[in-house]
DNA sequence: CTGTTAGCGCCTTCAC
DNA sequence: GTGAAGGCGCTAACAG
């Protein structure tokens, strides 16, 4: 392969004139761009990016650290941040974590000794080693989705206040028997969703059941596994609040098992739409997150600082989500 | 960020023992290696992988260059891509290129100057400059799931097959006036999945009708607009073939749109599953892919082919495809 | 407008 | 067992 050396001695000049006419940085006379041009085309010269970034001390790559690229938020959410990432010529290098903390650390570990120009991190919980090696670092750092004990750039959905406006609907159409079916109890997202239903109970003044919040994964089989449990309270709940899009599905197959219909026998309703392109037909009630703005807004910031432009203490983006009633929750219910 | 040489200078010794400690190779006394150690952990030093990779030539890093990872197809492609890699040490950087020919080169460009070590390719077109760049830098390269006018290492389901078993099916429940609904012409999945089409059509003796063969993108938007025209011939057809998952979505949703009922009026079977995870009730008969399984086997052959454990001659893994009978063709119809 | 020098951080080669 | 020298390919910094 031919270096930059080849292209110079070809064209009759020094490297660096080469570099500056490759990197079209500096003043070079039209002639001998010209013929720098040239003998980059009769060599087939490639940069390499390498060798540059170990000079110039940037990688123009970044980390995008999520749980399980298989959850469709987390696929938008990865498009969103190449498709902001690649319009300013960065790479995105991606890696699942699976919630696991150490499977996260030593992803973070390699893509420090990569030099990685920034992380976007779904942290697996809220006291994060990872977070605190790349700040120790000092490498540039946005938090994606949930919130972390230490001072950082964060772009997440109002989780909260999300989940009060979902109870609040239920509450509207007569319920008062809402089970949550949560998240681990160590995500923020989990917490806060929580948080959100206790609010609307509270403010219209139904005592909680704390029999009806069960903590499970956010996984299809941790949506069956609480649903089966809750549907076996006497009385069983009139209504079903699934804290993510997969804890929803399999609560949904759980009740089709047990012969329940939604809404008619219980109403259902999720945290986290399914993207218009899977759907036959929406039939599910949910606080759907904004979530390729959510990229994008992270992953502007993560470049804004890493161009300097950014506020030097830490951000918060917070967005707004939007209730979406549909089918699964239409039925008003009488009281008891 | 202390380098090696810090490292080396607090142990007292040279920066090559304090990489040979670094990198477990050659000798070292375990006293001097234990000095060595404990500079690294109070200075917490981080190896600069690449300045590593300037020296040694091997950047640890794959490109999965794909159409479009928010297809569930792609994600899970993308889930086995990353896993197998990770296994090996290496990292994936991600693109997504829409299957624009211009947008899958520049990428293909700049990742070449990154130095990454192999591609994992899915080409936007048959005839594809990016492959042949690729090929001219001697990077190794796995397509995936297309085939390509160049002698390259191919990892693909058996389209031709598998749209052969899904004709036949149909044809046995008694339709005679099927429908393809084709991806584009210039794709070799589209066309290996109309002479599969063809072959079980020809073999059954029932004369292809030309207008029922439409191509068009790979995308609800087609599925939806080649399902309306398909329909407004007289007479519709009866059984409609999806090529692929998001044509059989929209597909699904011009049928309801117009009054149609799936499988009563017309039945409809189409190409790539969706995750099990995405559905809450599994209704439409398909071809499924193994996909995960094809992630897998490209990758594997990838990582062989960078150890020079592969066979010199370009490889070819065609995976079968698995017929999935589900309601939507359920019904066995009249001749007629 | 162009070139020289030096060095990014690491590791291969060769010597002791 | 350990180390010195040199270079991977490129570009800052500083001339001219």
């Amino acid at each position: 392969m031919p270096t930059i050396k080849d292209v110079a001695r070809k064209a009759g000049v020094a490297p660096i004139t080469a570099s500056r006419v490759i990197n079209d940085t500096g003043y070079v006379s039209e002639s001998t761009r010209q013929r720098v041009r040239a003998a980059i085309e009769a060599l087939g010269y490639v940069p390499n990016r390498v060798a540059r970034s170990l000079r110039s001390k940037q990688t123009h790559t970044l980390a995008l650290v999520l749980t399980d690229i298989t959850n469709p938020f987390w696929t938008t959410v990865a498009r969103g941040v190449e498709d902001i990432a690649n319009g300013a010529g960065f790479s995105v290098i991606l890696c699942n974590t699976d919630e696991s903390e150490s499977k996260e650390y030593s992803y973070v570990q390699v893509l420090l000794q990569k030099q990685v120009d920034g992380f976007l991190l779904v942290p697996a919980h809220g006291a994060s080693r990872s977070v605190d090696l790349i700040l120790k670092q000092r490498v540039p750092l946005v938090i994606l989705d949930r919130s972390v004990n230490a001072a950082v750039d964060t772009v997440c959905s109002d989780s909260e206040g999300g989940a009060y406006e979902l109870t609040r609907h239920l509450l509207a159409l007569g319920h008062r028997r809402i089970a949550m079916l949560s998240g681990p109890r160590d995500v923020s997202t989990s917490v806060d969703r929580v948080a959100g239903y206790r609010r609307a109970l509270a403010e219209a003044g139904v005592p909680v059941n704390e029999r009806l919040i069960i903590y499970h994964a956010f996984t299809r089989e941790g949506g069956y596994a609480m649903t089966t449990q809750v549907m076996a309270l006497m009385p069983p709940p009139t209504a079903l609040f699934a804290a993510n899009n997969f804890i929803a599905i399999g609560a949904f197959g759980a009740l089709r098992e047990a012969g329940k219909r939604v809404p008619e026998d219980v109403a259902l309703v999720g945290f986290d739409d399914l993207p218009p392109t899977f759907m036959t037909d929406p039939f599910l009630t949910v606080a759907a997150q904004r979530v390729y703005e959510l990229a994008q807004e992270a992953t502007g910031l993560l470049l804004r600082r890493l161009a300097g432009e950014a506020p030097p203490e830490p951000q918060a983006i917070v967005l707004p989500t939007d209730l979406i009633v549909r089918r699964s929750s239409e039925l008003r219910i009488g009281n008891g």
